[in-house]
DNA sequence: CAAGATTGAGTAGTCAATCTTC
DNA sequence: GAAGATTGACTACTCAATCTTG
């Protein structure tokens, strides 16, 4: 199976190539993302032994009332796919972080708990987390920056969800 | 990724939390890129069978003189490390997308070139895939929105760059 | 049958060690 | 010794198939 050429079943003949402004926004965008999230992942992996999708769970279960979630919330909240949550969730329970209990309500959901453990580990990480963050990303950009950011990241979720997005995690 | 941040219900001593508007702008860039880029990559593979691994690789050659670069550049203008990349152009070189070449001025270096078949692949790629980030990306900001987000992506790389960012990739 | 979740196989990425050449 | 690059072992993600319950 290879890189097999697809057949021109859209009219793409007319789609017009990005220009200077848009590359700039577009390439921009990709770039500093790929550069800050590795720097971002590095330093968690290295200074708590949590990478960045342990550090995704735990918040997300740290914030939840009780600590809990059923699996299909978490897969939606972080945007996993079901399959890939399962067998992080199966790494983390070995590790103690978290653990499985069984969903009273419905026979066939699961609940994913934080442990002592998994609490400590969130508790300990995120200052340190949270530090990088203010330094590379909040302190580089103005109060403005940071507003018309939120617009923009907001406008795209919504174009998002106009196009009715195909979730593999839904 | 870091999803979230973890929000403490006790002060954390010397750790500057972040407030309303840095965490808006702060959640919403991550959350944003994971759902535009979990689109894009699914409709890449999908209608084109490239990854976005394979995509960035065809792109960086088919832009350079001579659709050839050495693999130290390549890795630098993607950000990868060395053995990712190197994996990455040993599947790409057994599907005859891209081939290895020796460097007559450096015995240690050795050129990645594009093949016909992988001119092929990118050329019919790019316009599907272009296609999709003017819908979901150019299309969703203003003119005004798409200037300040480059603006924005250039401060976060320079602050990058000022703070030193250890590259696994240099 | 659909939804929630798990499993196994195959593919991809990371880390450390290694090799060659400068 | 350092830079460019590769390799192998281990870990992580994807896809399809499966199982159970609603």
């Amino acid at each position: 199976m290879t890189y097999q050429l697809f057949p021109y079943d859209r009219d793409v003949a007319d789609v017009p190539w990005l220009d200077d402004r848009e590359q700039r926004a577009w390439r921009g965008y990709l770039a500093s993302h790929t550069r800050l999230m590795g720097h971002l992942t590095r330093q968690l992996q290295r200074d708590t032994g949590l990478s960045d999708g342990d550090y995704a769970v735990l918040v997300n279960l740290s914030e939840t009332p009780g600590e809990r979630l059923r699996a299909f919330q978490l897969g939606q909240a972080m945007q996993w796919e079901k399959s890939r949550l399962s067998h992080h969730l199966t790494r983390m329970t070995a590790r103690g972080l978290v653990a499985r209990e069984e969903c009273p309500s419905d026979g066939r959901g699961a609940y994913v708990v934080l442990t002592a453990t998994g609490r400590a580990a969130i508790e300990g990480a995120a200052p340190l987390h949270v530090q990088e963050v203010r330094r590379l990303f909040v302190d580089a950009l103005s109060g403005d920056q940071l507003d018309a950011l939120g617009d923009i990241c907001d406008a795209l979720r919504r174009r998002l969800d106009a196009a009715g997005d195909s979730d593999p995690c839904c």
